[in-house]
RNA sequence: GCCUCCUUAGCUCAGCUGGUAGAGCAACUGACUUGUAAUCAGUAGGUCAUUGGUUCGAUCCCGAUAGGAGGCUCCA
């Protein structure tokens, strides 16, 4: 008899050799019909490995992330057998699970391949999935592997069986398709109900820019049609939402191909969200103890190979300015972390000086490869909300708890009310990576750790992700449709501070070296306003909004009390605009409803009359007839932060 | 940078197998003077991204360039 430990810590027993299904159906059989796989002591099995000794157990369904993966792994290889049988000779590469469904590679020898030959795909391999082939896991030696996909004439999977140990190969098969395969698989293919091929992209073979370009394909499957539908419905939203559509119509921002791709350009709405950004955190700033500095765009070549960027990025950057002085260069500023040392080294400072914190909103340029620009999330010039802070060994803690603050304080004014912090640590292993003492190494990972944990953030901790010059901590919010975004960063530098040989007077009279942070709650002003585009649909914060209200008259014989109430808004600092078309009010509002504006005033002969306004809230409708001063204090109501 | 696909009026998109283009919205003009998501009529607007080729003839076929989309690779 074997003990059986499942998560709720009830111990059960069972014969040697029970499959974790029939521990299932001891249970209740609803669950056995839902188990997809098994945790067995931390390691997933198929549900129907039989298990031999004493164990940790938890049933994974489709609710367990793991449970996800299993099932879209398996349908990964449906999705092989369904290609295998529509196009013989097709080779394969990889077929992974990923965040959200799977793909597999495939090399077609050179056939075309699109989307269209997705419907015929789909079909297939429902019409596999009706037959519930069992996935079966068979344990095989190298060589009758190595013969068997020699016979089949399959090179990626040789390549990939070069690396892997005899003694630890399992293939799996399903219907009348085998694969390499570690496993674990669901039970059969009936668990797989519904099917969308999503897209086709080319992808190297094991990544390698050198390697054979393998045609990658996208898709995800559900073990219910209303999940998927419901997921299609999401995808649909996402489209609606996206910042570069919502840009273009809501006149944010635009590109030109006579200036150049890459580079936003904005337009006067947008140029208005944005500045309300950038105040709202200047002025948060100030509160701070930040003090703002203003330095160039371009910077002399000097300047970075000092701070070494010219060495690892040179060649890869916009290329250097040329003057009419033989062999001076100067660089596109890619950051602003060098001009802001040189700063600090302006004047000598003392122990008792810092920390100084230097803000600025610094705008810089990259040469991003242009198969990787995308609206205004990846672009070649940008304006980050950059500050350095350069402190003690012994202030990092406090000053993170500052930043955090601070983060916490932008996040929460934009509505972002989910996130978490990703600490990124030094790989232990290999400590020769790192530039900077092991003391300050320990002394800045055991603060970051710290102060997220003094602050409540929940926190993923990740050893070996640490930049070569510092740990750092990243925020990645959740956006309302529940995709991730990273924004805001904090980083601690102790490359910087070494190479510009930055220092301070210490209490000892001693020189010291101090210790450089990086961080922007935004990250930069593009990036952030795309995912807030994205994750407010458009509809931005009272606040924020560029037109906070439009005023619709009924006719133009109202255009002069338009232009009064227009006015007195203006001067309780409320933005908006008269819409003077000549057009009936059904139109007027369908107009500034599509534009987003939360408040649409409307007035006619009623409202003149008694000194009125009839206020309309955009996608709620009729709030009724109101003084303006009334009004003005219901928009200041809604306005916290100006 | 690489792969696949795309580029037609300000915007969204039609345009059958090659015979130099069309709609809706927007704009402009006029009529209507309007009460909570589209009033009617008219006008104007395009070297079909650019460029080279094939052809009697190219928006359409082929190549190059630029820009865009989805991926890959990369990201101070």
């Amino acid at each position: 008899m074997i003990h059986v430990t499942l998560p709720d810590g009830s111990i059960r027993e069972y014969e040697k050799g029970t499959t974790s299904h029939q521990i299932a159906l001891s249970i209740s059989e609803g669950l056995a019909r839902n188990v997809l796989a098994a945790k067995v002591n931390n390691e997933v099995w198929d549900s129907n490995r039989p298990i031999n000794e004493d164990v940790n157990l938890s049933l994974l369904t489709w609710n367990d992330p793991e449970g996800k993966a299993t099932f879209w792994h398996s349908s990964a290889h449906l999705l092989a057998e369904a290609i295998e049988s529509l196009y013989p000779g097709t080779k394969f590469g990889i077929g992974p699970a990923i965040e959200k469904g799977f793909y597999y590679d495939i090399d077609l020898g050179g056939a075309e391949f699109s989307s269209d030959h997705f419907k015929k795909i789909e079909d297939k391999m429902l019409e596999l999935s009706k037959l519930k082939s069992e996935f079966k896991r068979v344990a095989i030696t190298k060589n009758d592997a190595i013969n068997y996909f020699q016979e089949k004439g399959d090179e990626y999977k040789l390549d990939l069986l070069e690396n892997l140990k005899d003694g630890e190969i399992t293939f799996y098969s399903q219907g009348n398709f085998t694969d390499l395969c570690r496993g674990p698989h669901i039970p059969n293919t009936g668990f797989i109900k519904a099917i969308k091929l999503l897209n086709v992209a080319g992808a190297y073979w094991r990544g390698d820019e050198k390697n054979k370009q393998l045609t990658r394909i996208y898709a995800v499957t559900f073990p219910k049609q209303s999940e998927l539908v419901e997921y299609l419905a999401l995808l649909e939203e996402a489209k609606k939402r996206d910042h570069r559509k919502l840009g273009k119509e809501m006149e944010l921002f635009t590109f030109s191909e006579k200036v150049g791709a890459g580079l936003p350009l904005w337009l006067p709405k947008g140029a208005a969200l944005r500045e309300k950004l950038e105040n709202f955190l200047k002025k948060a700033q100030q509160k701070a103890g930040y003090e703002p500095v203003i330095t160039p765009h371009i910077g002399n070549k000097e300047l970075y190979i000092t701070s070494g960027h010219y060495e690892k990025y040179g060649a890869d950057s916009f290329q250097p300015i040329k003057t009419p002085q033989e062999g001076e260069e100067f660089f596109l500023k890619p950051m602003n972390c060098p001009h802001h040392c040189e700063i600090y080294k302006s004047k000598p400072r003392s122990y008792k000086d810092l920390p100084v914190r230097y803000a600025e909103f610094g705008t810089v340029y990259r040469y991003e490869q242009s198969g990787e620009l995308h609206g205004l999330t990846r672009v070649r010039g940008f304006t980050q909300d950059d500050a350095h802070l350069f402190c003690r060994p012994d202030q990092v803690k406090e000053e993170f708890l500052k930043v955090i603050d601070l983060v916490l304080y932008v996040f929460r004014a934009l509505d972002f009310t989910e996130f978490t912090a990703q600490v990124s640590l030094r790989d232990p292993e290999n400590k020769t990576k790192y530039i900077g003492t092991d003391e300050n190494w320990e002394k800045a990972e055991q603060g970051i750790i710290e102060a997220a944990n003094e602050k409540g953030l929940s926190t993923v901790i990740v050893t070996g992700e640490a930049a070569f010059y510092g740990p750092k901590l990243d925020f990645m919010v959740k956006d309302a449709l529940g995709r991730k975004w990273q924004l805001g960063t904090i980083q601690v530098d102790y490359n910087l501070p070494e190479r510009f040989e930055l220092e301070y007077t210490g209490s000892d009279n001693q020189k010291h070296r101090p210790v450089m942070i990086h961080r922007a709650p935004f990250g930069s002003l593009e990036r952030f306003v795309a995912v807030l585009i994205e994750h407010c649909a458009g509809n931005f914060p009272l606040w924020l909004t560029p037109d906070q209200v439009i005023i619709l008259p009924i006719s133009e014989k109202y255009a002069d009390y338009a232009k009064i109430v227009l006015e007195s808004l203006n001067n309780s600092d409320i933005r908006g605009l008269i819409d003077n078309r000549d057009e009936k009010i059904g139109k007027k509002i369908r107009d500034a409803e599509i534009k987003k504006i939360p408040f649409m005033l409307i007035i006619g002969e009623k409202e003149q009359t008694d000194g009125m306004i009839s206020v309309r809230k955009h996608s709620e409708g009729d709030l009724g007839t109101e003084t303006i001063s009334d009004f003005v204090e219901r928009i200041n109501k809604e306005i916290i932060f100006k």
